[in-house]
Parts: C-alpha cells; sequence; structure tokens
DNA sequence: CGAATTTGACCTGCGC
DNA sequence: GCGCAGGTCAAATTCG
C-alpha cells in the first residue's frame, strides 16, 4: 500500500536536507569569508604597527640628528644647551632632555603638550625661564624663588620645572639672553609698563645715536636692565634691549612685555641649542614679507646672505656670551613702501649677527597695511592714544596650516608638508620644537593672563591640538585708558593693557595679538635732534 | 628739596 | 701690554 504522500515527504527531506548542506556550505563560505578578512585586518593592523613603527623611529632619529648636530657643532652647548625643553617653554637643563627625547619618540599626544604649555605659560615658570636665560650673578643670588612666584599669572607647579632651577646653575654658566625689540616709537621709550631709572648712556659704535641704560626701579633689587637705542637707518625705529629678570611683581601693564620677551627669550635659547637656529634671532611683528601667508607666518630664511644684515643690535657686549633675539614690530610700511629698508631688505626681517644662519619669525597680519592701520594710525592721526581699535581693517587670522607650514619647513625640513599631515605635522613640532612651542606660548600668555575666564590649560590644549586655530592681530583696543600713556611718553603699554582674552571665541579659536603696540612717527625728518637729546627715562 | 637725569670717569673683557 | 668698546658708577646738574 503505497500513500500518495510519501513521495512528497522524501522530496521534503531532502530539499530540507539541501537547505541543510547549502546553508553549510553558506556557513562555510562565511567562515572562510570571515577568515580572509580576519587575515586582512590583521594585514592591515600589521601595516599600521609597522608604519607606526617607521614613523617613531624616524621621529627618535630626528631627535637623535639634532642631537649630534648640536654636540658637534658647539661643545660648550654640549652641557649647557639642551635641545628640548620638557616642561617649561624655556630652555631646561640635560636631564629633561632625556625626558623630552624620550617622549618624543614615545609620540606625545596632544594631552601630554598641552599640560606642558600650560606650565610654560605659567608666570611663574616663566620667571625660572628667565633665571634660565640670565644667569648673571645678580639674578642667581638676587631672585629668591618667592619673588618668581609672584607672577601676575597663577601659578600651576612644575617640579621639572624647579628641578631645572637648581640645575642651571651647575649647568650654564655663562649664557645670557637678551631680548631687542624693534618698533617705531616717537617716545624716547617704550613704554612697557615698567619704572626704569637710566644710569648711563653711551655712544655705541656704528650708531651715532647714543645708548642709553635703564634699570628697573620697580623693586630695589632687580636686576633687569634695559638699553634704548635708535636705529641708525631709521630714527623713528626705537630698539629696545632687555636682560634680566623682574624679581618683583610686576604692574599690570608689565606682564604682557615681561612674558613675551621671556617667551622670546626662552624661544631663543631653546632654539640657540640647535643647529637650526642662530644665537641671534629675530622676529617681526607686522608686515610680512613676500612669503608670509595669512597671519602668524615663519618667513625662511635660513639663507646666508640674508644673514649678512642688517642693523647692527644695539647690544654686542664683547664680554659676554649674550644670545639676543630680536621682536621686530617696525613694518609699519605696505611692502611696496620705501619706508624702512636695510640694505635693501625689509625691516620686518630684523637683524642677525650671527652668519651661520638665521630664523626670522615674523607675526604678520595678511593685511598689507594692516599693521600701520593699527599702530601707524591710530597712533599717528593726532598724536595721542588714540584708540585704534576703530581703524582695524579686519581679523588677521593666523592659519594654522601657514604657521605650521613656514615653521615647520623652517626647522625641519625644506619641504613643504602636505595637508593631509598637518595633524602629524603639528604634533610633531610642538613635541619636537621649543621653539614652537615658546611662540604659541608667548601668543597664549599674552591672552592667558589677560583673559579671566577660561583655564589656561584648556587655551593651550585647544591651540596645541589638531585644531590648532591662532588668529593674529585683531587689535583690541579696549576703552581701558593707559594711564602711562597719558603723559605721552609711552608707547606699549597701551597695547598691553588692551590686550583682553579671546578665548571666548568660538570653538578652539584664539586671538593671538601683536604683542607689542606702537606709535609712530610723524616724521622721519630732523629726528635726530629731536630724539637724540631726548634720551630721557619715563615714569 | 628730593628725585631723576646727565655725563665724565672708571672697570672689564677682548682682540691685536 | 695696549687700545678699544661696552657697560656701570657716582658726582654734578636739572627738574618738578
Amino acid at each position: 500500500m503505497s500513500s500518495p504522500g510519501s513521495p512528497k515527504i522524501e522530496e521534503k527531506i531532502i530539499t530540507k536536507e539541501d537547505k541543510v548542506k547549502s546553508a553549510k556550505t553558506e556557513m562555510g563560505e562565511v567562515k572562510e569569508e570571515n577568515e580572509r578578512l580576519k587575515k586582512t585586518l590583521e594585514r592591515v593592523e600589521k601595516d599600521y604597527h609597522s608604519l607606526q613603527l617607521r614613523f617613531f623611529d624616524i621621529l627618535h632619529k630626528d631627535v637623535s640628528k639634532k642631537g649630534v648636530v648640536d654636540s658637534s657643532t658647539s661643545h660648550e652647548d654640549q652641557s649647557e644647551e639642551p635641545e628640548f625643553v620638557s616642561l617649561c617653554l624655556g630652555r631646561t637643563p640635560t636631564e629633561p632632555k632625556k625626558e623630552a627625547i624620550i617622549g618624543n619618540s614615545n609620540k606625545p599626544t596632544e594631552k601630554e603638550v598641552g599640560p606642558n604649555l600650560t606650565l610654560g605659560l605659567d608666570s611663574k615658570h616663566l620667571l625660572e625661564m628667565e633665571v634660565v636665560s640670565d644667569l648673571s650673578p645678580m639674578n642667581s643670588s638676587e631672585e629668591p624663588k618667592e619673588t618668581q612666584t609672584e607672577g601676575t599669572l597663577s601659578t600651576n607647579q612644575s617640579a621639572k620645572v624647579i628641578n631645572v632651577n637648581t640645575d642651571i646653575s651647575d649647568q650654564m654658566p655663562a649664557k645670557r639672553a637678551r631680548v631687542s625689540v624693534r618698533a617705531r616709537c616717537d617716545t624716547p621709550t617704550m613704554n612697557d609698563g615698567c619704572q626704569w631709572r637710566k644710569y648711563g648712556q653711551k655712544i655705541a659704535k656704528g650708531n651715532p645715536c647714543p645708548r642709553a641704560y635703564y634699570r628697573c626701579t620697580v623693586a630695589p633689587t632687580c636686576p633687569v636692565r634695559k638699553q634704548v637705542q635708535r636705529c641708525s637707518e631709521d630714527l623713528s625705529i626705537l630698539i629696545t634691549t632687555y636682560e634680566g629678570t623682574h624679581n618683583h611683581k610686576l604692574p599690570v601693564s608689565a606682564t604682557a612685555m615681561a612674558s613675551t620677551t621671556s617667551a622670546a627669550a626662552s624661544m631663543l635659547l631653546s632654539g640657540s641649542s640647535t643647529s637650526h637656529l642662530p644665537s641671534h634671532i629675530s622676529a617681526s611683528f607686522g608686515n610680512a614679507p613676500t612669503t608670509l601667508l595669512n597671519g602668524l607666518s615663519f618667513s625662511d630664511q635660513f639663507h646666508e646672505s640674508r644673514a649678512k644684515q642688517i642693523f647692527s643690535p644695539p647690544n654686542h657686549a664683547s664680554s659676554h656670551t649674550f644670545s639676543t633675539i630680536t621682536l621686530d614690530l617696525t613694518s609699519s610700511a605696505p611692502s611696496s613702501s620705501s619706508t624702512q629698508f636695510h640694505h635693501g631688505l625689509p625691516s620686518t626681517m630684523a637683524s642677525i649677527s650671527n652668519p651661520r644662519s638665521s630664523a626670522s619669525l615674523s607675526f604678520c597680519s595678511p593685511e598689507h597695511n594692516f599693521i600701520p592701520s593699527i599702530w601707524g594710525k591710530g597712533f599717528h592721526d593726532n598724536g595721542t592714544t588714540t584708540t585704534p581699535v576703530d581703524r582695524v581693517p579686519t581679523r588677521p587670522i593666523m592659519q594654522p596650516n601657514n604657521f605650521l607650514q613656514h615653521f615647520y619647513q623652517q626647522r625641519i625640513t625644506s619641504q613643504t608638508p602636505s595637508r593631509e599631515a598637518l595633524a602629524e605635522t603639528i604634533t610633531k613640532a610642538i613635541s619636537t620644537d621649543p621653539s614652537f612651542r615658546s611662540v604659541i606660548a608667548a601668543a597664549v600668555s599674552s591672552i592667558v593672563e589677560h583673559g579671566s575666564n577660561s583655564g589656561k590649560q584648556e587655551v593651550s590644549e585647544d591651540i596645541l591640538g589638531s585644531g590648532l586655530n591662532l588668529k593674529l592681530g585683531e587689535h583690541h583696543q579696549s576703552a581701558s585708558p593707559n594711564p602711562l600713556n597719558q603723559n605721552g611718553k609711552g608707547c606699549l603699554t597701551g597695547y598691553f593693557k588692551s590686550l583682553s582674552s579671546k578665548s571666548s571665541e568660538s570653538g578652539n579659536v584664539l586671538l593671538l595679538q601683536p604683542p607689542l603696540p606702537f606709535s609712530f612717527s610723524k616724521s622721519v625728518t630732523n629726528q635726530i635732534n629731536r630724539y637724540v637729546p631726548e634720551m630721557n627715562t619715563h615714569h
């Protein structure tokens, strides 16, 4: 008896088996694919790791190279000129250097870099940094750490930096840093917020204009000195050279200058230890040479020919090992202007005393006439402390690409890094280059110390993160009157005081303002008569 | 009259 | 050793 349904059942069973079979084969295929994918993933991971290793290797080689060059170029620097700064913006002794190198090879993250900068921005550390840069007996003996902590910024502690201080005296016997500021100023001296007493005047060789010597009188024991001299080639330019560290609390109006100069000094000193930076660096704030792009840029000036220029710095003590960094804020003229050239080179390029190599840092506006429009017209029109804020045309933006490209290009390689590599480049530059940190620090410190709201670390990390986005040059003159400018003598303080925190700007955008304001001379003619007998101090 | 500036003298380091 | 140049001192002078 055969039921009519049995073949159907068999059929069903067969189809089920088929299904199972096909499912199994499918599973097998999927498994195979899974294996394939796993292998692919493994390969990708392997590649990634090997690339990472190569990256670190390259990074490490970079660092070692620097070290080798360093030790070979200057044996005296060997012991006293560490290349890398671990926790502060300034130069640090050798031990932190090692740490820094290790840190570099381990690809420091933004988290690592951020706090570092924050520490460096701390006024305390800036002061300490200045101690590093100025090892005069006065400083070492007359600057108790207690007073150093009295900076105007809030303090963060850094054991490393403190250790640095103790090491310095042993390891860096005579290297001193000076920060020279070139600025257009028709007053006898720049008003930087400090009180100065004139203690001497000399005619220096190579410049018919007398050089005036001032010492800080804010505190009787303050070792800080400054020299003021007119540029012989353009009498509207005032060259002010700062030396030493304030061992007292600074007036608010003076802190910006102090931090700016100390950051510059640290940049110089950290840079001077490398093969890339000379012992005399110049930095320009103002109009850009042709190579400069938006905002803060670093012009490529590692050419010997340019290193031969330009003006003779106001001081090169024959008897001391001075490193001088020049902040050039004289670039008031549009590029076509004939306002000031030094042997055919724009004054924005500033000076280099060391023909080995040169570096010029320009804190520039993309606007050709940005600086003049602020410092020129603003102070110029009526000869008083006119608030130039209204005259600011637009806000120049320091774009990270340009900023970094120029700088990194200058310091590390002559090739322009691709934009794709920017983030990586930023990290690298920050981690390997104290100068870079210093420059950023100068900007940040200017902002931070005048800002009230956001935390420094936040700011620093914002800057140092891959989202680096600094804006340069918005001249935000506040309405606050500058008491030191009221006597019509000073040039600087008003601007410094006007620096206001822009950290509230959207996102991680940060304003980097040219830290120094200047009035511009109304006329360059007959200035010898006007300036030379007038080397008076101000109070 | 006290404080700040001026200015010539002096000191120091470097190069020849 | 001498001269030069940069830097500092301190008495004289000026200024507010």
